[in-house]
DNA sequence: CGGAACATTGATTGTGGTCAACTGCTGTGG
DNA sequence: CCACAGCAGTTGACCACAATCAATGTTCCG
C-alpha cells in the first residue's frame, strides 16, 4: 500500500483541494483553517478528532459490540464534513480510516465559535449533517428488511454517487453501464451492509452470473444494467415464500 | 384510541409546552413560531412538512421498499426537532405519526432564514441533528450485526432515554428496576429493530422467562435487571457457533 | 521466490422469516 | 346482555438461507 509513512510530509494529492469546493467566503475558510490541522492517515488508523473535513479517502464509523464483531455503521467520503460529537454520556463508536486518508482535523473546542461567527458556515454545516442523516436513514432502511443481494445492490448505487469512485472513460461509451472503483475492502463493505464477507462474495458472483455486473478486478466492477440493479436495490429480491 | 377527531380544536395537552424547554431567546422563539403552524395528527397520518418540532408523540420515518415490507428507519420523540430535508433528487422515505402527535410544522421555505438570523437557533439545530445522527449510527450498528434479542434489549434501553416513556413511582422503589411504557405498537417496534412482529413476541417471552423483564400489560413492561439487559444489548448474545 | 493479506469456495447447521391458526381485547349495534 | 367484527398480539410448524468453519485461491508486496 502506498503512503505507509503516515506523518511524513509528501506531495499534495490532486484531490486535496476538495476543501476549496465548499461554498463559503474566504474569510470563513481562513477562520476554519486557523483552528484546524491537516493530518494523513493510513488504513486502520483512528481519527484524531471528532470533527474534521475529509479531503480525501473513506472513513468508517465502527459501533461498539462487546465481542469483536466487525461493523461499519456509517461511511464518509471525500468532501464530507465530519462531526461525530454528541451530548450522550459514553462516546461509543470510533471513526477509522478505511483507505489512505487526508483529513483537516478541527479543534473541537474552537470550531463551534467559528460556526457561530459565520452564518454561511452554519448553513453549510447543517446541510451536510442533514444529508448524512438522510443517507444513514436510507441505509437503515436497507439493513432493516432487505436481503443481502438487495443490500449490496443498494450499496453499489450509493457508492456511485461519489465521482471519485466512478472510472471515467468507459462510462459514457457503454450507454447505461458504469465502471466503479470500490474504495473499500470486502471486509468493510460486508460490515457496512451487515453481512459476512463470504456472503458479499457469493452475492457478487450471483450478480455476475446474471450479467448485471462484471468483476474486472478485485475492486473494479462494471455495473452493466443499472436499471435492473436499481430494481433489486428497491426491494426486487425478497426472500422466497415458504410454500 | 383517543383524539380521533384530528383537526378539531381541543384542550392543550400538558406536554405541549415542550417547545418552551428548547434553550433559545424569546425573540428567536417568536420568530420561529411566526413561520410555523401547529398541527395534530393521529396514528398513521403523514407529516405535512419536512421540518418541525415534535411537541408530543412519536414519529417514525419509513423507507421505501417497492414491495410493502414494513420498516421504521428512524424514530423521533417528544422534544425533537425534525429536519428531513435533503439535497438528493428523489425525496424517498416518509414520516408518519406512530402515536397521536402534536407537531409544530415549520414553513420549510422560511425556516432557513430564521435559522440564519439567530445564532442560538443555528447552534441548537446543529446539536439536535448531530445527536439524532449519532443515535441513528448506534441503531445502524445494532442492525448490522446483532441478534434479535440484542436488538430488542438495545431498543428498550433507547426508549428509556425519554422520560415520557418511563412510568414514575415504581421506578425508584424497586432499586434498579424501571417500568417502561412502550409508546409504539409491536409492529412498529419490530420494523424499527428490523425483525418481524412474531420474533419480537418470541424475544419478549424469552426475556420474561429469564426474569429480566416483566410484561405487565401489552405496552407496559418492567425492566427488572438493567445491567443484564445492557450486557445483552452490547453484544452478549451472539449466535451459537456451528460446531 | 516466499509470505502475508485479502478473497473465494464448499459443506453444514442454527435460526429467523413465513404462513396459518388462535387468543385477547375493544367498541359497536341489535 | 350477548354477538360480532376488527385489530393487535401470540403461538406453532416448517424450511430457505445466511452464518459458521475450514480449506483453497488470488493478489500484492518485499
Amino acid at each position: 500500500m502506498m503512503w505507509t509513512n503516515g506523518t511524513q510530509a509528501r506531495a499534495v494529492h490532486p484531490s486535496a483541494d476538495a476543501f476549496a469546493l465548499l461554498e463559503m467566503s474566504d474569510e470563513t475558510r481562513d477562520d476554519m483553517l486557523a483552528h484546524s490541522s491537516p493530518v494523513q492517515l493510513e488504513r486502520g488508523q483512528a481519527l484524531p478528532s471528532l470533527a474534521g473535513f475529509l479531503s480525501d479517502g473513506v472513513v468508517g464509523v465502527a459501533g461498539a459490540a462487546s465481542d469483536g464483531r466487525p461493523l461499519v455503521c456509517a461511511l464518509f467520503h471525500t468532501g464530507d464534513l465530519i462531526d461525530l460529537r454528541r451530548r450522550a454520556r459514553r462516546p461509543q463508536g470510533e471513526a477509522r480510516a478505511l483507505t489512505a486518508v487526508e483529513l483537516i482535523a478541527f479543534d473541537v473546542e474552537a470550531i463551534d465559535a467559528v460556526i457561530g461567527a459565520h452564518q454561511d458556515l452554519a448553513a453549510l454545516w447543517i446541510e451536510q449533517i442533514r444529508d448524512q442523516f438522510a443517507t444513514l436513514r436510507d441505509h437503515c432502511a436497507d439493513l432493516s428488511c432487505k436481503t443481502p443481494i438487495e443490500r449490496l445492490a443498494s450499496a453499489l448505487l450509493e457508492l456511485r454517487r461519489w465521482p471519485e469512485n466512478v472510472v471515467a472513460g468507459a462510462a459514457k461509451a457503454q450507454g447505461r453501464a458504469v465502471t466503479l472503483r470500490l474504495p473499500i475492502l470486502r471486509n468493510d463493505l460486508a460490515g457496512y451492509i451487515g453481512v459476512k464477507p463470504e456472503t458479499v462474495s457469493r452475492v457478487f458472483r450471483k450478480l455476475e452470473e446474471e450479467k448485471l455486473i462484471e468483476i474486472q478486478r478485485r475492486n473494479v466492477i462494471c455495473l452493466k444494467d443499472i436499471a435492473a440493479i436499481r430494481r433489486i436495490a428497491n426491494g426486487g429480491r425478497p426472500r422466497a415464500p415458504t410454500r
